[in-house]
DNA sequence: CGCAGATTTGAAAATCGTCAAAAACCGTGG
DNA sequence: CCACGGTTTTTGACGATTTTCAAATCTGCG
């Protein structure tokens, strides 16, 4: 699984994790709470903290001079935003939330202090920015060579992926929760994240559903042929560190997955049957 | 500049070469040289070593299952490769050299060695990945949101950005040195590296000398309409670390430039005057 | 000189974006 | 419980950009 060097994954990760938290404590930061689609930094603005993700689900982005976007990345609970604006005085592109969120704001100028070295703060920001990467390799290769109808697939493999770990334990339906993702953007936000129309996007996800490999309640998507899709786009897993500074999510999103789907389990939806 | 929480740039750049040359000393690391065109690791072998350029330009990229390829990462000497595979088991991408390259090898284990945390290296390597974040997210909006003529000219004004900053001494002719790339792939990887086909990359190229934007020879390419071109895409400057530990690439391109262009000085070449 | 790779060129086909309008959905308030 | 306004999704037609395919040209080099 996870790794750096030759600690053993799980002492760098409870060790990191400890460092991180002792390392808040005493920054004695407040954590903020944050609506639905509200800007927290715009491109440009000096960049001066971090943000540890609690809950919620946020994006970074950039607008280009006519009004477009383009998505940049994804941030989910445990992750740390920000990370690519060290490289500079400004913040490279802009933040929004996309659902209520809780996020801790972290001074770059606590990285500063000693213990920032001797702690484990280093290697665990070492490690999500290497996560951080190779998601940002994943996204190039979709947007840069494929076609509409896999870009989608792939970003609901790479959610699938992505989403919390220990989720998957399936109730007395046929569905096994392992197959279900929660995909809590419009359709014009996946088209900015994917480099695709918001039309573009209708169009696929409805011959996706019509075909039967997905099935669509509100945010929440059913994988119906998750092998199928696998092989479809060629989506080889990848390692990602579940999130050890706030575990809370967990339990949040079983909730949120179970409050959403009961219909599902029971009837089989008519949008299924042959075309 | 550069900036990693309050340390001043140019401290914290010195105190990260002593600690990375020391380190590199240390592992008693044998440089190795690559002959343009080679795989030095492929997608899924097992990631245990990371790769410090002194010279010479790389590229990471993925292949997919029809053959087709995206190129992920552009490696020039100074950079880091390999990040993107801490945070798994496996190399995510493949690795092949563009020029003859001189690159050091690093065993992933050293990282856990004690002076990894005591020392700068961590903040090096934070620095690296901040930076290669930066690229990422820049590459990310150019392939998923403009059309073929702009990745192409925003290409073109990331390598002049990200050219050695010291390159840029005039020589007697009109052409200011500050206004030339130099730009070693052919059409295929540059297609590769946006998201476009090899045809496509001729015809835009084609048109933008035609229309006076650059001026080609060879690999190097005159940028004669530079603020033309910014506004064109809305680049903004990015701010990259000089190769602080192969400070030989400087005068390395500064010939090659040399020993490439000095027809350019004289002759007033026939593909600029009008159409 | 001749070869292999790279670039250029043209034409046809496919994909995707844009535009616009209709339908569906959602939370609110009567 | 229903009506209402705003947002989101769906749908169709059209046009533009890009890809693909194929052939011709060019370049560097042995």
């Amino acid at each position: 699984m996870s790794r750096l060097a030759e600690v053993s994954p799980r002492e760098m990760r409870t060790a990191a994790t400890a460092a991180v938290r002792s390392a808040l404590d005493k920054c004695n930061i407040q954590p903020i709470r944050v609506p639905p689609g509200r800007d927290i930094k715009h491109e440009g603005d000096r960049a001066t903290t971090l943000y540890l993700v609690e809950s919620g689900w946020l994006y970074s982005y950039c607008l280009l001079a006519d009004g477009r976007r383009q998505i940049v990345l994804l941030h989910q609970p445990g992750d740390v935003i920000g990370l690519a604006d060290l490289s500079g005085e400004r913040s490279i592109c802009s933040l929004r939330s996309l659902q209520h969120c809780v996020i801790h704001p972290v001074p770059t100028s606590a990285l500063s202090a000693p213990s920032f070295l001797t702690s484990g703060v280093a290697t665990f920001l070492l490690r999500k920015a290497a996560e951080a990467q190779a998601i940002f390799a994943r996204t190039l290769v979709a947007v840069g060579r494929m076609d509409a109808r896999n870009r989608v697939v792939w970003l609901m493999l790479m959610l699938h992926d992505r989403r919390d770990v220990d989720v998957g334990i399936s109730e007395r339906g046929e569905i096994a929760t392992d197959t279900l993702i929660d995909m809590p953007l419009n359709q014009t936000e996946i088209g900015d994240l994917l480099g695709l129309s918001n039309v573009s996007v209708s169009k696929t996800l409805c011959q996706l559903s019509e075909e039967g490999y997905i099935e669509r309640q509100g945010s929440t998507i059913v994988l119906r042929r998750l092998a199928d899709m696998k092989r479809m786009v060629d989506y080889a897993d990848l390692d990602f560190e579940p999130n050890v500074l706030f575990q809370s999510s967990r339990s949040r999103i079983i909730d949120t997955i179970a409050s959403s789907v009961p219909e599902v389990t029971q009837t089989p939806k008519a949008t299924l049957s042959s075309k």
